[in-house]
This record gives C-alpha cells, structure tokens and sequence, in this order.
DNA sequence: GGTTGGCACTCTATAGATGAGAGTGCTAAC
DNA sequence: GTTAGCACTCTCATCTATAGAGTGCCAACC
C-alpha cells in the first residue's frame, strides 16, 4: 500500500516527525492553516518559530505539507496525511461509554438482519460526526431453501425465495393464463423439489430440463416462468449489495468550513452516488479483509479529491461479506474514525457470524 | 384550502392577473427579480412600463408580489405562488414520451412491489428535476396468512410473516433453550392454526390464550414468544411507513441559485429529516385523496421556509396508502411538477390495484 | 381617468484603493 | 545548529467611487 506516498531524500528526524503531527493535529481540529508561532506557542517547543519554519520548509520540499499562499501557515497534503495515518498517530479506540451505546442501540433493533447495515452507517456517523455508509451483506453463492407461490388476486401471484440464511426475496408474477390455487401449489411442490437445497448456479442448471417438458402442460410453463423469474432476481440481489450501499449523516460533513460553498458539497453528493467506485472498493476492501483509508485525491473519482474514507469489512469471507465505514473531509478525525470503524466491523462481524452457523 | 390568500380589496382585473402570471412565470425560469421594462418587452404588453410599475406596486400592497430592495425587480410572495396554482397557472399534462418513458421503467422493476415506492421517487425527481420524494404504503389492518419458522444454525431461527398482499417481514429469533428442528415445525403448526388469516389485533387477542398453557411445555413457550415478536414487528411496521420516506434527485435541488449558501441548503435536509412534519403531512394527503400543494411558509416547520411540496397520495383508502411528490424551491414548476406528480400517483394507483384485488 | 414620458432617487453590485495582519524566507550573528 | 531581525508577499476587511437597474412620482397627454 505504498500509495503516493514522498519520493524523498532522507528519513525524517524525530523532531520533524513531532512538527508534522502537531500541525496535522491542530489543522485537523481548526481547519486553518497553522504558522511556525503558533506551533512554538501552542506546543511549547523548545526552539525558536525560525527553527520550525526552517523544519516546516523542508516538510514541504517532502511534499507532506503544502502551501495555500506565500504569506499563510501549512496545510497538510494528502501524502501527509498518509505519512500521519500509518506512522504518526496513535489509533484511539472508541470509548467504553460509546461501545455500550453501540452495542445498545444494536440491541434495539431486534434482530431483523435486513437492517443492520442501516444501523451501521446511522451509528458511525454519530459517533464520528461525520458521514457513515453500510452496504448489506452480499452473499455468496447463496443456498436456497425452499419456494413460495401465493396466491394474490386471481392473476397475480407472490414468488418468495427463502435462502438458507432465513433472508427472503419476493417478486410478483403474472398469472398470465387464469391458475388455480391448486395448480399453483403444485408448481411450488415441483419447483422445491429439483431446486430445493441447491444453489443458484445449480438452479440455472436444473431449470434447463424442464425446457423440454411439454409445452401445453399449463404447470410446467407456470415452473418455467416462476424458476426464470427467481433466478433473474437472484442475480439481481447478488449484484445489488453496493447499489444499496446506505448513508447517513450527510448533515455532519455539510456542517464542514470546507464545504461552506455549496459546489464543493455538490461534488460529495456526486461522489456517494458513484456506484461504480463503490463496486471498486467492496472488491478491495472485502477481499483482504483488512482495515482501508482513502485519502483525498488517492480516491480516483475526481470529484472524491476532497473526501477520505475509512472502511472496514464484515462478514465470512465463505458466505457473506460487506463493508462499513466513514466518509468525510480529508481533514478527518482519522485515529477516532479508524477506532470506531473498527469497533463497528468487528460488532457486525459478530452478527454475522451468529447468523451463519 | 383557503391558505394564506390574500386578504384585500377588490378583485383583480383580468390585466393584472396577466401581468402577475407573466412575472412569475418569468421568475420562475430565471430566478432573478423582473422590472417592468422587461416585461414590457419579453411579453409585448401593449402598454408602456409605467403602466406596468402602476400595476407592480398594486400587486405588491395585494401581499402577492414583493420587492427585495428598492430598486430590484418584483419576486413572487408564497402568497403570489398560492393564487398562481389555484387560479392562473394551466396544468401541464406530463407529455406522451415522458409517460411512455415512466411506464417503461415501472415495467422494468419486475413486480418487486416492495421497491415501488423507491423507483416513484426517482421517477418525479428526473421528470421534474427536483426532488422526488415517497412512502411505501402503508396497509391499514393488514391481515396475516401465515408464519414460517425457518432454523438458522441451532440457536436461531427466522420468523417469517407472510401478509395477505404477499409482502413479507421477517426477523430473528434467539432459542433460548435448544430447541429441536421439530418443535420448531410444531410451533409453527399452532401459531398458524391459530392466527392465519387474522388481523394482527385480532392475533393479539388469541395469543393471550397461550399465556395460560403449562410454563413447562417448551413448544408453548416458543409458541408465545414468536407469537410476541410477530406483533411488535407488525406494529412497528405499522408506524413505518414515513420512517421510510425515500428521496432521491437532491442534488437538482442542491443545483439551485436560492440554494448558493450552504446554509440554506442545509435547512432543507435537515427538513426532509423532519419526520415528525412528514407523518402530519402523510395524514393530510392521504385522508381526502386529492393532490395538495405547499408553498413555502405554508409548511409549518422552519427550515421549510423556501420549499414546496407538491404531494399526491395513492393507493386503495381501504387496504393501503401512501403518498408520492416532489419537493423543490418555492420557484418550482408547479405547472409539471403537479401534472407529473399526478400522472405517478395515478400510475402508483394502478399498481397497488392490481395487489389488492 | 387611465396612460405615458421624463426624471430624480434608491439601492446593489463591481472594481479599485488602502491598510492591517499573518506568516514566510533569508541572512547575519550567536 | 539555532536564533533574532527584517523585508517581502499575500489575504482579508474596509472603504470609496461608479455604473446600472429599477422604482416612484408627477405633469402632460389622449
């Protein structure tokens, strides 16, 4: 993961290191460019603003901080912000009190699992005041374990899938010629009992044989269809997992100095509906498993340049994966998002694990 | 629905009518205040435009037209909207390709009823280029056809509802003792022998009677305690249906002029946050069953001052309802937005038809 | 009496000018 | 290597002047 990070000359010196932090630090808490007096003032360093000026000169040659104009302080770069994430800042686990409230407010929602991601996002945010995005447990090759035909109306039925995790989809089917109940359970009975138990590939594959059945068996097209229709919305659910990724907490990052001007907020909007980059990460993040932060221009979307994200997997590798995380300004609270993106991905994993075995 | 309507003199004559409509229209496309001289102009008045300023300065005592500064154009009051779409404006029908082009996406969804509601609201935010907001809806008295009890690894199992649409809830269940794969069958035998194709009041009712069966007999325990769920779940889905008002096109809102600051733009999602406003409003709409129409201040919490809604309710008063619209500044096309909000509602309608029949 | 041209008036928006302040970079001395 | 000193640069807030848009009013007109 070395990620644009400095092409430079020398190691940096502890005291180099100790003035990157604390302008990083102040500048993530201000957000205003942070000088050479004030550092010396605020920090008590034991040399002279000249001294730090001369050390922040060469940060900047480092390419770890930057410039806005002549005659203001430094900001840090988003290599600086690499440099600080992985070598500089101590990670702050989320505090106990806040664990307790997690782990509470997870209590509340009693167990219906479709939610949890929701819950997820709503979580981080508030706890980092800033914005927290799930995407559901996408998973893999799901076993399925039994169908449902209901009757609705008299042209219309209710397909229902049951996976094996007990997570549901439904979809509507035509009844295209009139169907009796009975015709309709009977299509049930067969369908579970050449698919009942297999996955959805097997499925494909089981579904081909009643292509020769007789055409004019008013059952078997009615098998037909409703297989048809399941598989499609099989597929569909697989690839659904980043389209549903869920967010909250938007109103933290607009609270943001850095997004005073709405166009700038605009271009986050645009970000988070960047479905595509999403997909990117899930594969990233989930397949590793580890721990990811994006910082700024590191994202490709260009319109992310100004965002970082800290995301985190969940889920078995095997079975059913996802991810949860934090999206905010590059200037995040980034040892505070991480504990908490952390707590949160090992409390969803936990759920998940319970949920499939 | 007399609302904030002007409270004056006489009536206005058919010229001022025109001219009034001619400044809103015109500030409506181009967000800036409108002198009389290019009214005059744009809209070839016969008269010159001291003529016009007569009739300006009549307008704004009527409270329908106000002035920013003394030496801007005119710009609409909410007042001035109000007599606008009650009176002046001629609805614009949605055109035929743009119906053509909904309906096409509806056929898309594939009858997964329960997005419906998600694809209304992306639909009026395209086609106006607003925001497009919706609920799913929400069935009164839903009646229940059946429970599924489905083992998920040997200490949890999913609880399954079936309703009379075909919709579904589902949530889990912790078995606090270990329980058999046949008890769990056994259980859900009673629980349906018991309650399938009632009401969940009436569910309520029966399973007091379990609360009298022997403590020891785990199969009544489990029985109890499924049966306790399902209600609390229900009701929750009950109160669900604004909690799930889903929006989507914000960033044409966010594209605005009046919507420059980001502050403003704030108070509206922070607005659209306001659920407490939106349950108000989702009773209003969907009782009488007509389209309505709130402009700016007409809504009562605060950070709605420079918002309208156009809202529009669907479904069956009987078994289901909810409401769809579109929300955008007060200068919103009112003409489209209602003939649009009214085509979806009506297209919603139709699909809810088809379910509850 | 309604309509009109003329005109003074008001207010905004824009640009340029000014000065204070913050912070740098350099240098010579320690 | 560190420091004090200082010139330099650039921003930001404030102020002034000016152009322009649009009004409101009035006297004259049809």
């Amino acid at each position: 993961m070395t990620r644009g990070i400095r092409r430079s000359s020398g190691p940096l010196d502890q005291r180099a290191q100790a003035i990157l932090r604390a302008v990083i630090e102040e500048y993530i808490t201000s957000a205003v460019p942070v000088g050479s007096q004030m550092l010396v003032e605020r920090y008590r360093l034991q040399v002279s603003s000249a001294t730090v000026r001369a050390i922040l000169a060469e940060l900047e040659t480092e390419g770890l901080l930057s410039h806005p104009h002549t005659s203001a302080g430094r900001v840090p770069t988003d290599a600086g912000y690499r440099f600080y994430v992985e070598g500089l800042m101590g990670e702050v686990p989320l505090s106990p009190i806040e664990q307790l409230t997690i782990r509470h407010q997870f209590g509340q929602v009693e167990f219906a699992s479709d939610q949890w991601f929701r819950l997820a996002a709503t979580t981080l945010a508030t706890a980092t005041r800033s914005a927290g995005i799930a995407t559901p447990a996408k998973p893999r090759a799901a076993q399925i374990r039994r169908f449902e035909l209901i009757m609705i109306g008299d042209r219309m039925a209710s397909l229902i899938i049951v996976l094996n995790e007990g997570t549901l989809k439904q979809t509507l089917l035509a009844l295209e010629p009139a169907t009796t109940e009975k015709e309709l359970e009977e299509a049930a009975r067969r369908l579970n009992a050449s698919c009942a138990g297999r996955s959805a590939a097997d499925v494909a594959e089981h579904l081909r044989w009643f292509d020769q059945a007789p055409s004019d068996d008013a059952v078997f097209a009615l098998v037909r269809r409703a297989g048809d229709r399941a598989l499609r919305l099989l597929r569909e659910f697989d690839a659904a997992s980043v389209e549903q990724l869920f967010s909250d907490g938007l109103l933290n990052v607009m609270a943001a100095p850095e997004f005073a001007s709405s166009e700038k907020l605009r271009r986050v909007f645009e970000a988070l509906e960047n479905r595509i980059y999403f997909a990117e990460l899930f594969d990233a993040v989930t397949i590793d498993g580890g721990l990811r932060v994006y910082i700024g221009r590191e994202n490709r979307p260009d319109e992310m340049a100004d965002v970082s994200l800290v995301l985190g997997p969940y889920g078995r590798p095997g079975s059913a994966v996802g991810f949860v995380g934090v999206l905010g300004p590059t200037r995040l609270r980034y040892p505070q998002a991480i504990g908490t993106v952390r707590f949160v991905s090992g409390l969803m994993n936990d759920l998940v694990d319970h949920l499939y075995t």
